[in-house]
RNA sequence: CGCGGGGUAGAGCAGUCUGGUAGCUCGUCGGGCUCAUAACCCGGAGGUCGUAGGUUCAAAUCCUACCCCCGCAA
């Protein structure tokens, strides 16, 4: 099938890459423009335009969609559809009315829930025990299309962003391309029951002692791998990569035991256990080997 | 040239400012203690100090270039 590929990081790419393995015939890959990024601000290519890159596939990144010449550009390959991933662009009316059967969006929750920019993150942060993917059809509003195909895996306690990132994204591969395959009959989302992933904002990875363990716990798992969630310590920040909730109590951000097994904080309600952290300038470290280099002195406290 | 921290034994770190015997915690190996142990005590092995060059009687330490890792910001 003719179609057109718009999306931008690694969760979009999986999905080109299944497409292109079901011999569907690419004719333009829409990704964002490089941004710069990193140390140094170079400008850093997405994943998409990698693969679009190495494929030798025809590729183009308008700033906006909005536009009369990316309109004919659009119109002018001749798609039948167009597959759209976390593309990062909103697409006009006059662009989603271009591919003869519309446009076809992947989206990483079970549609009404958790509609917008951060639905993986969104529901581990809500503890939610199960999510998945929905493919719609795209309409003017924010993923409110109705929906083509929906497929649900189990949240694990150990699941992280990452991790659920991962399973999501060949799950949305795979979705997108049964879906081009058999076109199943769209049915409208029950409007009454979306909730809204908004983005993450980086305040919201700083650790705040006095929530309770269980909350914390969510936090570090949502947030890994990006943007972390995070303490200070002497004035020092602090990333947490893994942790658990322990039954214990002290005072908010007071460190409890520190050992191999874990360094235990007190948390609002119960305690964490971190398993992996990383200081300022380091890599991250399992608990037993950053206490070999890191005196962690009784009485210590997070969040200070 | 966005700002900053770092690369030293298998792991994690101190030592660098003020050049002069390679140090700590853990691991590992051997011994001891013990009913026993991942506990405790004693002892040992293990390091081209990121790479290349320079200064010096002497460089982990000072100078120059390069490679690699990480935090902030975006």
């Amino acid at each position: 099938m003719k179609l057109i590929f718009a999306g931008t990081p690694a969760f979009a790419a999986t999905a080109l890459e299944a497409l292109l393995a079901a011999g569907h015939d690419i004719v333009l890959v829409l990704t964002r423009p490089d941004r710069p990024a990193g140390r140094g601000l170079a400008p850093q290519p997405g994943a998409v335009k990698q693969l679009a890159l190495a494929r030798g596939l025809p590729l183009a990144q308008p700033a906006t969609l909005k536009d009369a010449a990316v309109e004919l550009q659009l119109r002018a390959v001749d798609a039948e559809a167009m597959v759209v991933a976390a593309y990062g662009l909103i697409l006009p009316p006059a662009v989603l009315a271009i591919p003869r059967r519309g446009c076809l969006n992947i989206h990483a929750s079970l549609l009404p829930r958790w509609r917008g920019a951060a639905p993986i993150q969104r529901a581990l942060l809500a503890g939610d025990a199960a999510t998945g993917i929905t493919i719609m059809q795209m309409d003017e509003g924010l993923d409110t299309g109705a929906i083509l195909l929906q497929e649900k895996i189990a949240i694990g306690d150990d699941d992280t962003a990452r991790t659920l990132h991962d399973r999501l994204a060949a799950l949305g591969a795979q979705s997108i391309v049964r879906a081009l395959a058999a076109f199943p009959a769209p049915r409208a989302q029950d409007d009454a029951q979306a909730t809204y992933a908004d983005k993450i904002r980086k305040e919201e990875a700083v650790i705040d002692w006095t929530q309770p363990a269980q909350r914390i716990a969510r936090q570090v798992r949502a947030f890994n791998p990006a943007p972390a969630a995070n303490t200070t310590l002497d004035g020092r920040r602090f990333k947490l990569w893994r942790a658990h909730q322990v039954a214990a109590a002290g005072a908010p951000g007071a460190v409890l035991a520190a050992d191999a097994a874990g360094i235990v904080v007190a948390c609002g309600d119960g305690a964490l256990a971190v398993e992996e952290l990383q200081r300022e300038g380091g890599r991250a470290l399992a608990a037993g080997a950053f206490l070999a280099g890191f005196e962690l002195r009784p009485g210590a406290r997070f969040g200070t």
